[in-house]
DNA sequence: CGGCATCCATTTTGATACTG
DNA sequence: CAGTATCAAAATGGATGCCG
């Protein structure tokens, strides 16, 4: 069964051919944050049957995208995770993500699906290499019952699932209070001061947080 | 139509909700290079039949992204152009297009299509703003019977089809030629002293124009 | 030429049941 | 859990034909 392409000999159509499918691209953000689990992975994608998903995650070892791997001990199950190849789509599924919260985020549908990765990832395509020149601090965020952690290493940053080895700060809030962060309706600041957010940790690292990032404002496509 | 979401509040999945349907970003890449008619559009996308076309179009204009214009006389035929936001979806074509390069450029395949626009946009990709800092300069390319500019203005780049107003070079060369240039079988220096490329004007600002640009070397993503 | 409508074969997908 | 198998619904590709 040979797949469906473009046949063009231009190098966004030979991209697309391989990830331009439905699904791929929101599935190579979900690894972006990490290896996952077959069951992590449809939980993260609501409406992706496990056909189909297993199909992809194929079709993604085959071409060298992602690759099946065992987590380590006690884990010891099956998961998968990025290749090379895979980790350097980064740049383009931020810059969808960059013009999405620009051109895209209006209010949240009674319908749609959150989970709290996808703003670590909105942190990430947000961040400023330049604010962060001699800058190193890790943070640990816990939103509800999720971790993650991000690294800031002078004008590089990461951001993954799982806890931090050794957090410089850790912070805690519900996703609506996420939410709330993000979408600039409050401050980290506020929220803390409101209760909304626990701060554990280098306090000074975590004022310094608010300018590592340049959160785009909303416009309007049809003006 | 158009009712099927991904229903999450994530801005990657929005943005794909707009324009991830099969052929909507080729679409947005033919458009990046100037407005263009219907049948150009066609042209350009062998294998999009008229029907799924004008249903692509009218979902862009929808949404805010194309708009369709009236070309200037003498023409006055009606053509298709981007809007803002559409424009905006640019460094996301192109970090595509770079991924593409690096990971998915290998030799041409029988069946494949081709044509200078995309090598042209494969050229902005690449672009080093870095490189050009201070520097201005407008190249005109002739391709066969296509004709393309590039404008060059301290960090800046504009690649559209279309004849430049005062070139400050005209650079005119086979298909064949520019494929073996962007495939960097050759170099444009080569490929002028070989006959195969000719050069009116400003010979310094054609020696500059290698060192505005990084092209990526072919890596395997089996490795 | 620009653009829409229609019919139809083929693919892709979504949803669910089922197995180790 | 981690996947397969199966089937119905939807999207696509291609070939028209039509109209201004």
């Amino acid at each position: 069964m040979e797949q469906r392409t473009y046949h063009q000999y231009c190098a966004t159509a030979r991209t697309l051919d391989l990830v331009g499918d439905r699904w791929t691209l929101l599935l190579i953000r979900e690894l972006l944050t990490g290896p996952k689990r077959f069951g992590d992975l449809q939980a993260g994608l609501r409406g992706l049957g496990t056909g189909l998903l297993a199909s992809r995650l194929k079709h993604l070892e085959r071409e060298g995208l992602a690759r099946k791997v065992t987590l380590p001990p006690p884990a010891r199950t099956p998961a998968y995770a990025l290749t090379e190849a895979g980790e350097e789509l980064a740049p383009a599924v931020l810059a969808l993500a960059r013009w999405g919260m620009k051109w895209a985020m209006g209010e949240r549908q009674e319908a749609e699906t959150f989970h709290p990765g996808w703003a670590l990832l909105g942190l990430r395509a947000c961040f400023d290499p330049e604010a962060a020149v001699g800058f190193r601090a890790t943070y640990e965020f816990r939103i509800d019952d999720e971790v993650f952690h991000v690294h800031v290493d002078d004008g590089a940053i990461e951001t993954l699932h799982g806890p931090a080895q050794r957090p410089d700060a850790t912070i805690a809030m519900s996703e609506e209070t996420l939410l709330r962060v993000t979408a600039q309706e409050a401050t980290l600041a506020e929220a803390i001061a409101a209760g909304d957010a626990a701060v554990t940790g280098d306090r000074a690292a975590v004022e310094r947080l608010r300018s590592l990032f340049r959160l785009p404002r909303h416009h309007d496509r049809t003006s």
